[in-house]
DNA sequence: TGTCCATGCCTAGTGAAACTAGGCATCGTG
DNA sequence: CACGATGCCTAGTTTCACTAGGCATGGACA
């Protein structure tokens, strides 16, 4: 997957996950990885300082849990969070059509 | 529309403008523009940089005209460049469904 | 006639975003 | 007992598009 293309895009990747719960990063990070099959595999220099970030601004809240010895920091989307992920929704759908008129290329679910 | 959601995209979208036929940066500018209805309104200063790197690719060809006194330096897509764009179109449709894939949102021309 | 806007080109330096590359710790497995 | 998976973190780099400036011509309008 484009590297590039990416940019502009995390905080929806990231909120869209969150969005069906609660989860700790190591756990966005497969989450997301599985999701796009592969597609999104990004590293923990990406997805960490985004986690702190979105939490900084009132997006995410977090809490640190302990599962055996192994500390996780677990996030879950504020409501500022939720309405930030609708925004991002209709950003990328904006843009999407965007590219669209100019390329002709419309995306659906299904392979070609 | 999204700035930072730009990046990577920059040269879909010029060499899906020069696909319709040969032009000079201005007119990509333009008709960029135009075909966006005004979504995307790049600065000159994003164009030109691009199209000469375009071209440093082998994928745009470029010669000088004159219309009137004014200068005029028209691109034209390479065969490369047509390669480059099936190539970018394809990338650009992969990216789209990991969106998809993550966050449920489809891509269509007619608006919601 | 002079001024201003659209046309038309260019580039050095800035800024923003994700990534690289490193560090640290625990747990399970071979 | 070593090594990989889990789990967290951050300083510095890279990579892009953009800002902000420069330059020139032609037409319109005062």
């Amino acid at each position: 997957m484009d590297k590039e293309r990416l940019k502009g895009n995390l905080d929806l990747l990231l909120l869209a996950v969150l969005e069906d719960g609660p989860a700790h990063g190591y756990a966005v990070i497969t989450g997301l990885r599985e999701r796009s099959e592969g597609g999104f595999d990004l590293p923990e220099g990406t997805i960490y300082p985004a986690l702190h970030r979105l939490e900084q601004a009132g997006l995410l809240a977090s809490d640190w849990t302990t599962n055996g010895g192994r500390r996780r920091r677990t996030y879950t989307l504020t409501p500022a969070g939720h309405r930030a992920l609708a925004a991002e929704r209709a950003g990328w759908q904006r843009f999407a059509r965007g590219i669209f008129a100019v390329t002709g290329v419309a995306v659906t679910g299904a392979p070609a």
